[in-house]
DNA sequence: GAAAATAGATTAAGCGCTTAACTAAAAATA
DNA sequence: TATTTTTAGTTAAGCGCTTAATCTATTTTC
């Protein structure tokens, strides 16, 4: 059967009471009391349970990370750095996928609380914003990644999504391109992706055309199929550059344009987004922004737990720089031999 | 605070036992009563919590799914349909990244144990075979995936991997390759897909070569490694022809052999295993042996939440036929024009 | 050497729930 | 009508742990 506190203590010939001490390392005694207690664990092959003292109000020592889908290599990624960092503090992970679906978050939300799980890490966009605003003024320890929402009071970690979505277009732009689509995601991110990239047209005093912006699910099927919306239009003169707002996307726009007979990148430069490892997979590599995914799996752990610990909102918000990993999608424009610069 | 079964009880003018037994749905009572708890819990936004039902006995509701990089598009893909199967079945799960290694997954089945997860899969090859053997004389509720060790009395799920590394070598040998590498991995599914390679060269009556088996982890950087090993090796000739056990490997082949200017396929034929989302993402398409990864995922959870009900192992073996995906990496050897049959 | 402080341990209450045993009232049976 | 059975609910113990309150030596202090 399983082995309770109650053998430890009747094995040592001790308390339950002293026993429990040595567990939480709290309360004083003989040191040789200590050792006995100790040896009769390690003996019994003791495991204190978690349950019972989660009962008596101690931590549940496991955190609930709700992405959008865990099979998308972006979140796997993030969710391993996320798990290792969370191990190394001391707690377990429980992962849901939302599918950014509204009656998913609720439920797994209302499943993690059952669990009592200490706190909540958002993986990206969480579009219930009401259950979250409840969370907030509950007072649950929540972290946000990905989704730096000023309007709520939560702590944040995520990427500079302006100066990522500013430093793509730029490159485009530097290389000569003037007709430079976008393929965003429905996700907060990539609303500021959005003006970075049309800050930096105007910084090159490129006009930023409606036509050629088209918004959809991070798919590599969306990617395909929005390459193609952009390629059969007649009212405009097809791009010679798209900024996908993920790898996924830059990839469908790729094998769109490779099975048009396109070359990439002689006929298409294609800048993504995550820099995951699907970026690295393909030949040429995919140019891509890259996010510090180690870093602020790690940091969204810390900021979580730092909380849990200190009982309260820190309302930490954190930034980190993107950084463009120019690889072999991207290419000085035919039209423009020279290369350009900002205004 | 926090509603308990105190407060739904006072409110709804009933004792405790009572709003437990309409919270299980047991024992017997008037209509009117159990709807009056029923709203009154709603109206009280009342959670029972997990932690006290089961210190009473009752299940945590989750399982733990152990494996090796959560990172590693296969297990994230695979961890997925767990997920969703397991939140069909009620459960939630812990996913724990052990990188294969011994202490790793000593330290999580401890933690998972003490959480008192219902249940553990073994999302793939699990090295410590003594705490394996231990969990399962313990009766602990243990389902392995991709790990088909019939040493061991314990429900498996996974694909027939002779028959996979059968037809992959099989593919080859039919497009009249005869120096047909291996690279393989170290698991223990690897030792079934040597197997079936082996097998296939017999029936063609083609000569299996110690020279060109080799063996490692499965990442895209030993892919490039090795096909590089075999490439410069003055004592044979190089092959025309790789299998590589798992998609990573067989990308970082490609990468490498492009690297050298070799053409894929024309130059040299790779056929990868898994046929995870990286298979689709190459251009051209990757060659694989699919496993029905979401078939398996939902059937290991299954078979693991049958067994937790029914509250002992029901030795379940589940193999699935393995399918060869032909993509773009596969072609007909350039010393032999004619496609080749078995002897 | 008596009072006060300290060390080392125990007792007992209680966390939020489940469930066996029980009770009281209503319904069925004799 | 009296007795048995059924129904609808309650009481209370206990799951494995934490911790405040308590207790008993043993030391320290003056």
């Amino acid at each position: 059967m399983k082995v309770t506190i109650y053998d430890v203590a009747k094995q040592a010939g001790v308390s339950i009471a002293t026993v429990s001490k040595v567990i939480n390392n709290t309360g004083r005694m003989r040191e040789s009391t200590r050792k006995r207690v100790l040896e009769t664990m390690e003996e019994l092959n003791y495991r204190p349970n978690v349950m019972a003292s989660a009962l008596m109000g101690k931590r549940t020592e496991t955190i609930g990370l709700l992405v959008q889908d865990i099979s998308n290599p972006l979140f796997s990624e993030v969710a391993r750095t996320i798990e290792d960092r969370a191990h190394e503090r001391g707690m377990n992970v429980i992962i849901c996928s939302t599918d950014a679906n509204r009656e998913k978050e609720k439920k797994y939300v209302e499943l993690l609380m059952r669990k009592q799980v200490d706190g909540l890490i958002m993986g990206s966009s969480f579009h219930d914003k009401k259950l979250l605003q409840e969370l907030i003024s509950d007072g649950f320890p929540l972290a946000m990644l990905t989704h730096d929402d000023s309007s709520l009071p939560v702590s944040t970690v995520s990427v500079d999504d302006f100066k990522g979505g500013y430093e793509a277009a730029s490159h485009h732009l530097f290389n000569g391109h003037r007709r430079i689509a976008i393929i965003a995601e429905h996700a907060y991110s990539s609303n500021f992706r959005i003006s970075g990239y049309q800050a930096a047209h105007k910084a090159y005093g490129v006009e930023c055309r409606e036509e050629y912006f088209y918004r959809t699910h991070g798919t590599i099927e969306n990617g395909k199929k929005y390459f193609e919306k952009l390629f059969h239009r007649k009212d405009i003169a097809p791009p010679t550059a798209i900024f996908a707002c993920n790898d996924q996307l830059a990839i469908g726009v790729i094998q769109g344009a490779k099975a048009q007979g396109l070359g990439i990148p002689e006929d298409l430069s294609v800048i993504g987004f995550d820099n995951t490892i699907l970026a690295t997979t393909t030949v040429p590599g995919l140019t891509t922004v890259a996010q510090p995914i180690v870093t602020m799996g790690k940091k969204i752990v810390d900021v979580l737990v730092d909380e849990i610990q200190a009982g309260r909102s820190l309302r930490e918000r954190v930034l980190y720089n993107p950084e463009l990993i120019v690889r072999g999608t991207t290419y000085a424009a035919k039209e423009s031999a020279a290369n350009m610069k900002p205004l």
